[in-house]
DNA sequence: ATTTTAAGTCTGTTTACAAGACTTATTTTG
DNA sequence: CAAAATAAGTCTTGTAAACAGACTTAAAAT
């Protein structure tokens, strides 16, 4: 039988890895993001095969992650460029950055870090933003169910975010 | 020829996926966070077939994500539970979750949204913090190459990041 | 006019994932 | 205590996905 996809899953989460968590897919959103939008460029950088990338660009067309545009300048050439919805990936490339160069790169590898510009500082840590404008720090943050969830997931959620200190937090 | 891997990529991303970007396995890691410790449970909720899961649980092991206990009160049964490191992996989580529910879900499906329980309101965007304790819209942030980066990376990251209006903004 | 290039498609092979039967050690039930 | 049930796997077999590399087509460069 084939791969099981993820799309008709409950957990948002599951419902985006549906869209980018297959093998290759958030690289190749990367490349985007670090001005790489042409097919073949994409090809050397990567070390992707061709058909593999034929599969997830058309993908993430499909998805609305990104869009296909012809080069005017050259006709042979397609441009593949964010949409909203793929900058919105943005904080999933930092949280995966920022949790690779704290716990998967040796601490002697200094590659690529977050920066925010204005202070001229490195960044620490990820935090949230209300809806209030308050700021915590994202270990403080609680998960609750909505109107859509079923009584399965309502039960998890209440179960691990109860507790003051709940199983994500260990 | 065997599915590439991405252990030996320069770029911080790729390494984590090469850790988390199997099929499935942020999807064990988000179960074990909601509170899930066994495998048929976690069998039951996710839909894994067996040999998957015992791969999956195995490969978190091994690389520090994850650790096997076995249950005091049943000798048949093991617990798996979060190390620190993947305690850590929360932010990549909240960063999916949010986006889903951004681009993915429609407007209607309300499932799980992340709170802040100190104010009682809804999350409404990852920032960062720098280590001068500023708090920096993470659509801001830029990257920058450290000592190991190599040239080719180099390059990239100074083309996308050192105009004000990089390609990641759009 | 010929060669090169961009962006694919196609082919054959290997690996990964799926379903479900089977295994082993423990715990529960009659 | 014997039999059944359960936890956590392993094993087998079929299918989908990823691999390397050859081939294709239209456009651009020489």
């Amino acid at each position: 039988m084939s791969k099981k996809r993820f799309s008709h899953h409950e957990c948002p989460v599951a419902r985006s890895l549906d869209q980018i968590g297959d093998w290759w897919t958030l690289l190749v959103v990367r490349e985007v993001m670090y001005g790489v939008h042409q097919f073949n460029e994409m090809r050397a950088s990567l070390g992707i095969s061709r058909a593999v990338l034929t599969t997830r660009l058309a993908e993430l067309t499909e998805n609305g992650i990104l869009q296909r545009l012809s080069d005017p300048t050259d006709r042979r050439a397609a441009q593949y460029h964010l949409t909203q919805k793929g900058v919105d990936l943005w904080p999933v490339i930092i949280a995966l950055l920022n949790w690779s160069n704290q716990h998967v790169l040796s601490d002697s590898e200094d590659v690529v870090k977050p920066f925010n510009p204005a202070s001229g500082q490195p960044i620490k840590a990820l935090c949230a933003r209300d809806t209030a404008g308050n700021i915590t720090p994202l270990n403080q943050m609680v998960l609750r169910t909505g109107t859509s969830a079923t009584p399965h997931l309502r039960r998890r959620i209440e179960k691990a975010f109860s507790t003051p200190t709940g199983s994500n937090r260990r």
